[in-house]
DNA sequence: CATGAATGAGATTTCATTCAT
DNA sequence: CATGAATGAAATCTCATTCAT
């Protein structure tokens, strides 16, 4: 029976906290200093739970990058009859990718934007990242191709980049925002879906 | 009448080489002797021309906020008769941002990723811009509309920014490649141009 | 009636492991959390024993004064006859400088190289002994002279600092091999007793 | 023609003045700031010459080790007729030494105590340093035992070494003095050479 | 104007030491 | 007694900026 040590609980603060001041002032506008002031901790103490700062990033990325795929994973494709349950699906997709931009507002933009240029390993984690949700929406594009949702000569690689391009921007748009109302939402929501399923000409 | 000074064009040829160290190495990786070096330039005389390294930056991101805005200017919603000037013209816009993508394939790279997080001011000027490309969407979409070519009822500044989203999650994808077949430039224009007007749904 | 106390083993043991450490890393590579490791004991113990580092390495150097001092102090000018006897003691000596050197290798390279420049109250410790030894090596010269078998007119403090130091020149090469061989050591004896006694000229 | 830099001088200052700043408190006890403070110089001047502290203590390493090395190279075994010539040269070799004990008292001890333990590189240089000693000595004793002024059957090597170590236990022992007289200068020089030569015994 | 030597603020990191458990 | 989590002083090193030449 797996016990939870104190020592990951500790960790797991430090990458929060690290988180929040990343999303705040960016990595390299954050000192060590200021991580240990926020958690109100000595500086030094950072040092008995992580190598160094890039190995801090290094977990804050990670972080980042599990609780974007959760929403992603927890919606599987699953048994659709209809177009419309289609749809119905992409608008739950939709929502947890509102509730998560609502939960934490930085989390894409920390992810796409403040981790850049930390380092190599970080890049490439992120460039990972950034293909295999390119690949979970492929996943659902063929999916409703093969259901005879979609058309059947679109590119679906293409789409899929195209189709996560419009949430993270989606995302950025919202989180510059102080307060998304729920007129808001539900314009974002009709847009996104209608740009995938129906196109904007009459 | 306005003459060229011989210190614009000085400004000038730190500004594009800043540009390009800032692309490849990052602006929090790079120093003003590598600038300096770059130009081959004692890098106390970068001083003579700017006040500082974030003024070198901000003429950096001004820069790149203008050509990028000169692909968006220069194709001016002018006189369609048809839907089919319309997919043309949108044809032609994303035509030049590939063009534009394999001139100098970092410059939306710097843009949305290396400027994150220099300074606030810095920011400032790229959620500007980002807002100014939106609106320049939006009044294409406006355009369509009013000739009756787009849906009346849709956002207009959610679907602008959405994609406006869908073009830099392109540029970001292509500049991750070595080199751009014409075979994925013509994958990429269909499946922007099919979301935007028809969507995927058969 | 003196009862060895608990805590004295521990002291003696922290000591003694502090000196293998000290001797395979240097005083100044080697952390409290090295010694306590190698003792498989919380580093906050050593606190208990003793009260700081300086204070450790102030006790392994008492260690290692003690034992290099015994080697000499064993043999005690004794009844010497002939300079035969006295060649033999000489002799004697140095077999237990060699044994000394095998069994721990590294005693006066701690003493004389590592235990530099770690504090003053050290290396007075250091020169104390170094002219401890001096006086044990002038002891002999002095009762050589006596017994008739030396020059008269010699510096004895002098002679016995230069003998002394071929002594530890010769520690010093020693604990570079990886192996002494007895044919090496029999070289290295018959030169510092024909250099104390004969001397190389025809 | 070959020019002095400007720089190539104030990396000899810093040396220099490292030098006696690690002879005075050790490698360990120096900081970067102790060697600018007393060049009276901020302390990031000393990188814009030296890559980091291990680089001067390279240096310093050097100098030391030239320093020692002129002594023993400018007196070249030449022609010698008779054993009065060989222990005239033995004294000028000698004297050398005491000159340059007086004029840098420390460069001895820094090569042999201070410089341990800084780093492999370093130790190996000063391995390879005792060893070229070692040899040049060695070739002094193949001359006397080829001019037939030394007992043919010595262990030239290890003759050499421990030759070496009394005058390196000398040179330690002198500088612990706050003067040498003409007296004990004189009581050392007699010494040495009788041990070499003649040895003790009557 | 151009230069690059000099500077020191500020960052990361180590580790001896303390002390609550 | 033993422990090891927490601490912060102090060290090394970088680099934007200044300024005398």
């Amino acid at each position: 029976m797996a016990r939870i040590k104190i020592s990951d609980i500790r960790r797991r603060e430090i990458v929060e906290t690290a988180f929040n001041v990343f999303a705040e002032k960016g990595y390299h506008n954050t000192s060590m200093a200021d991580i240990a002031a926020e958690l109100e901790v000595g500086h030094g103490t950072l040092y008995r739970y992580f190598n160094n700062k890039l190995d801090i990033a290094s977990s804050v990325t990670d972080l980042v990058i599990e609780r974007v795929s959760q929403v992603v994973i927890e919606e599987l494709p699953g048994e659709l009859q209809t177009l419309d349950d289609y749809r119905g699906q992409l608008k739950r997709i939709g929502n947890r990718f509102f509730e998560l931009q609502e939960e934490s507002p930085r989390l894409l933009r920390i992810l796409f934007y403040e981790s850049s240029n930390i380092d190599p390993s970080i890049t490439a984690k992120i460039e990972a990242a950034y293909n295999l949700f390119a690949s979970f929406t492929e996943a659902y594009l063929k999916l409703g191709i093969l259901r005879g949702f979609l058309k059947p000569d679109i590119h679906t690689l293409e789409a899929a980049q195209a189709i996560n391009g419009m949430l993270f921007a989606t995302s950025w748009a919202l989180s510059q925002r102080r307060e998304i109302t729920e007129e808001s939402r539900q314009a974002w929501q009709d847009t996104i879906i209608t740009l995938i399923l129906d196109g904007l000409a009459l």
